[in-house]
DNA sequence: TGTACATCAGTGAACGCGCGTTCACTGATGTAC
DNA sequence: TGTACATCAGTGAACGCGCGTTCACTGATGTAC
């Protein structure tokens, strides 16, 4: 956060920030690394400098993605409910980093940050989704189930599938649909 | 079907398949209007033509999307089982139709061949999840857990984030999975 | 059956544009002494 | 505290390329009489 000078001090943060904007407005295909450096108001060569590729930037978007699910899921812990309401309310809230995180041909799996964020997210989530009380089902399909519904829910609200109002609370909304697996 | 002279005969089909074709190969940003002129060994401006734009192009795969998606679940009728089983059999046997179909902002949602598919797959679908059996849930939370579980195990299978082997089989896999909102 | 004409489907040359990439450069920062 | 030098971060001009779009055209098909 220094002064913008010649040296920007942050711009590896900014472009990304930039792209996440980008993305948002224009679509996964409506960007380039030129319209980046506009953004962030430095050379059309700097982003390359940076990430390489648009893979790189994407990756970079990706292990965000991971890390701030990682967060949002922490303080549920062992609630089902509560994690599933948390996942939502990640991906209605990062759209984009959610749609890029779960293409992984649009990024570098093999990318270190991204791996170790990956981890950490599926270990937590994981942790969530096997957090639904006792069935007949066994134990991995309850799991899938769990990642399943949240998934499905977040991606249809945002893809305006569900045809809810638009000033309605996806959060709110999620948590009776997610509530139908717990009653036996 | 003619014997292609120079007029082509199905030209909007052939470069509706080029399409699906070159998105399965390189993703949703990796084709353009000339490479499915070039696939479709056509000259470059006849995709114009016949479609405008690449939206034009993503409306029509979308179109024939929902149209592939209701006729799927058309046999199962009110049995969720079945219902679900053939939502993730068509997401997956067909997933560049099912990506694009819940992007709306990559294609013309007034398109009016869009519309009525789909309006037919919507009516279908809703009978389709609306046939989960009673439970304490209310009706339409029913309805959206349902379409949720199915559509976001489809997503999350297409994505490889199960992490499954790769000759797994999904519809096999997504039936107990599915079952789970059955087990009261 | 034949001819004239309109419409339709596709051509191919030309254009301007934004893109990614390269590369010699320069300004700023950090380190050694 | 001062100087020299190396490294790092970003610049800006230049390039070649594939793209979408335009447009006058042409070959094939359909229709009227």
């Amino acid at each position: 956060m220094t002064k913008a000078g010649y040296h920007h001090g942050d711009l590896r943060r900014t472009i990304v920030t930039a792209a996440v904007a980008a993305i948002g407005e224009s679509g996964l295909d409506g960007w380039s690394l030129r319209e980046l450096a506009r953004r962030a108001g430095v050379s059309h060569a700097a982003p390359a400098y940076h990430f390489g590729d648009k893979a790189g930037v994407l990756t970079a978007i990706a292990a965000e993605g991971f890390g701030l699910l990682a967060d949002a899921l922490e303080e549920a812990q062992t609630d089902f409910l509560a994690a599933g309401v948390a996942y939502v309310g990640f991906a209605v809230g990062h759209p984009v980093h959610f749609s890029v995180m779960f293409q992984p041909a649009l990024y570098r799996p093999d990318d270190e940050a991204l791996r170790a964020a990956e981890t950490r997210a599926g270990e937590v989530l994981r942790r969530g989704a096997a957090a639904v009380p006792d069935s007949p089902a066994r134990p991995e399909h309850l799991t899938q189930a769990a990642w399943s519904i949240a998934h499905g829910f977040a991606s249809l609200w945002i893809s305006g599938a569900l045809r809810m109002p638009p000033d309605a609370d996806p959060v709110e909304a999620a948590r009776p649909v997610l509530r139908t697996l717990l009653e036996h």
